[in-house]
DNA sequence: TCGGTCACGTA
DNA sequence: CGTACGTGACCGAG
């Protein structure tokens, strides 16, 4: 009999069945695993437990919830060939319960077991001794007397035997056991545990992403390349002839001056001796300056092409494209109010590059992105009745508009004001518009604003928990005046930000089970869209899971029913073709 | 070589 | 005195 069905037959005699927790640690030396009641298994020749590649079997049997350290599990395994369908990552829910990015294994058991996060031992020389010390403390132990992981274990000893591994295991599904208990205490308006059931599922999304990648046409991204900075450089001396030939495309247009472009001072200076004085170089400055002088268009068309040279140019397409795919690190949540982060400049790719993004052949995409998710999110998690009605329109700025006596666009600008915390500008009079005729949504910011200008830590719709930063004691009283204003508009931001991300998660947690199946793949997340890559043949049904996926998250997340959520959803071959304005109507009745 | 600043792409 | 992020170039301090 082969191994892994032994182990699969162990671990339903250990009364594991689908969506049961095994937690598992993965390491050169094998694999460990735990279930609920403690039983241990581990990797090694047969009859054992064979080999991580077997756990593709575990997964495929029993369908269980794995449990890990960290999403370094969850790459570990898909490399190893096994495919999670779901799991329960400590790092991101500690990450959720007690906020900021830190979450390495010795800060996530010093989180479970109340101990000061910030008096972490050291990993000093004894630990990496082995064995047993003079004063009889195991080492074996992965924790210490007084409470704290092991250094030495926190530091990758945890994966020195296969030995360690179910041990390591075994403290996972602790942790976890303690989590579920602090996530019950939390107490937020949405659901806790599935806020960390979905952020998990992100986590391990984004191990996936960092393999599949962004399919990329090779010609089609060189053609668009060439077009906006010149060929590829065959040496350097081209590539510097090449720069030269951009830079005096301006010089030309000011003989006389010279002038580096890539330092904003000379540029200004030279701004000022040609008679237009600012206070800054930005382009969105100089756009006034369009008509005073022949430089200022050609300075801003430099800039352009600049950009896309040095941070989209052949150096970016070569470092971060292989067998055409754009691959980059992803991150489930960010620092701050919980948004998904992207390397490889996947998240900043100028719409100029877009069209190259496409799928292979035989593939088509699906893109698909909410539709105005800020307002309607705050309009879910502040239980503001009139704003919700609004959320009914398929452009809610349409009855806002209409609700303050404005034109469309200066609505548009006043509730984002609101939602960025803006006081000054074209927004101002409509501002007051939205505090009478939204007064619940309008109070729900303010006092998320005070919260964060007094310091008091918040804690999204989903319960993560927004960690207000205090300045060094001593602070000048302007910089800790504008600092605290500063908390309170990052504040006000992070609470719809921060809840909008989650809502943005758990969809596409869901829309990944529901078009694996189809071997609909997601290989794009940005913040509020997605794209899917799947076969021609099955394109259809994907596209019909990703709409399917909104209602269920809609249901879910909004139970009331009061607050509408739509989507653009377009099949297309490449990222920038024209998207119909197909709106997947997200309620449930 | 480092951190701070400027600048700019995306949402 | 509108939020968040990642990236690259310059610049001054070490």
């Amino acid at each position: 009999m082969p191994t892994a069905e032994t182990l699969i037959d162990q671990l339903r005699a250990a009364g594991v069945g689908r969506g049961d927790l095994i937690a598992v640690a993965v390491s050169a030396a094998g694999f460990g695993l735990c279930v609920s009641g403690g039983h241990e298994f581990r990797s090694g020749p047969a009859p054992a437990g064979g080999q991580v590649a077997d756990l593709e079997l575990v997964e495929q049997a029993l369908r269980p919830r794995w449990v890990w350290w960290d999403n370094s599990t969850a790459t570990a395994l898909i490399q190893a060939g096994v495919r999670p369908a779901t799991c329960f990552d400590l790092a991101a829910v500690h990450r959720l319960i007690d906020g900021g990015w830190a979450a390495d294994p010795a800060r996530v058991w010093a989180g479970c077991a109340d101990l000061d996060p910030d008096r972490l031992p050291a990993l000093g020389q004894l630990d990496l001794l082995g064995g047993e010390l003079d004063d009889g403390v195991d080492l074996e132990q992965p924790t210490r007397p007084d409470g704290y992981l092991r250094p030495e274990w926190a530091a990758g000893g945890w994966g020195r035997t296969t030995g360690r591994l179910s041990v390591w295991a075994a403290l996972a599904l602790r942790v976890h056991d303690r989590q579920r208990a602090r996530l019950g205490d939390l107490h937020p308006r949405g659901d806790a545990l599935a806020t960390a059931h979905s952020e998990s599922a992100a986590e391990l999304l984004c191990a996936e992403l960092a393999v599949v990648g962004l399919p990329l046409d090779a010609d089609r991204i060189e053609r668009i390349l060439a077009d906006y900075i010149g060929p590829r450089p065959s040496d350097a001396e081209h590539a510097s002839r090449i720069r030269d030939a951009r830079d005096e495309q301006v010089k030309r247009l000011v003989p006389g001056h010279d002038v580096d472009l890539r330092s904003p001072a000379q540029v200004r200076e030279l701004l000022a001796r040609i008679g237009i004085e600012v206070s800054d170089t930005r382009s969105w400055r100089l756009e006034m300056f369009r008509g005073a002088h022949p430089v200022v268009e050609a300075l801003l068309a430099w800039r352009k092409s600049e950009r896309l040279a040095t941070t989209y140019g052949y150096r970016w397409l070569d470092e971060h494209t292989a067998d055409g795919r754009l691959r980059g690190t992803w991150t489930g949540c960010d620092g701050g109010a919980g948004r998904m982060t992207a390397s490889a400049g996947l998240h900043s790719m100028p719409a100029e590059l877009r069209p190259a993004v496409q799928a292979p052949d035989g593939q088509l995409l699906v893109r698909a992105d909410l539709g105005q998710i800020e307002p309607r999110v705050l309009a879910e998690i502040a239980g503001d009745p009139a704003f919700a009605l609004a959320t009914h329109a398929d452009d809610l700025y349409a009855p806002v508009a209409e609700r303050l006596n404005v034109d469309r666009p200066t609505a548009k600008i006043a509730v984002l004001a609101a939602m960025y915390g803006q006081t000054s500008g074209t927004a101002g009079a409509a501002l007051q518009g939205l505090e009478d005729a939204y007064p619940i949504a309008m109070r729900f910011l303010k006092n998320a604003y005070e919260s964060g200008r007094t310091g008091r830590d918040l804690r999204t719709h989903g319960g993560r928990l927004i960690r207000m930063y205090r300045l060094p004691g001593g602070t000048d009283a302007e910089t800790e005046r504008r600092a605290a204003a500063g908390r309170g508009r990052f504040a006000r931001n992070a609470v719809v930000q921060g809840a909008a991300a989650e809502f943005f998660k758990a969809w596409a947690a869901t829309v990944r089970a529901r078009c694996r199946p189809m071997d609909g793949q997601i290989v794009m997340c940005l913040h509020d869209e997605l794209l899917v890559q799947a076969p021609e043949g099955q394109v259809e049904q994907v596209a019909a899971a990703v709409g399917d996926a909104l209602r269920e998250v809609a249901a879910r997340w909004a139970p009331s029913t009061a607050v509408r959520f739509v989507a653009d959803l377009s099949i297309v071959t490449t990222w920038s073709d024209a998207k119909p304005a197909v709106v997947t109507d997200a309620l449930p009745f």
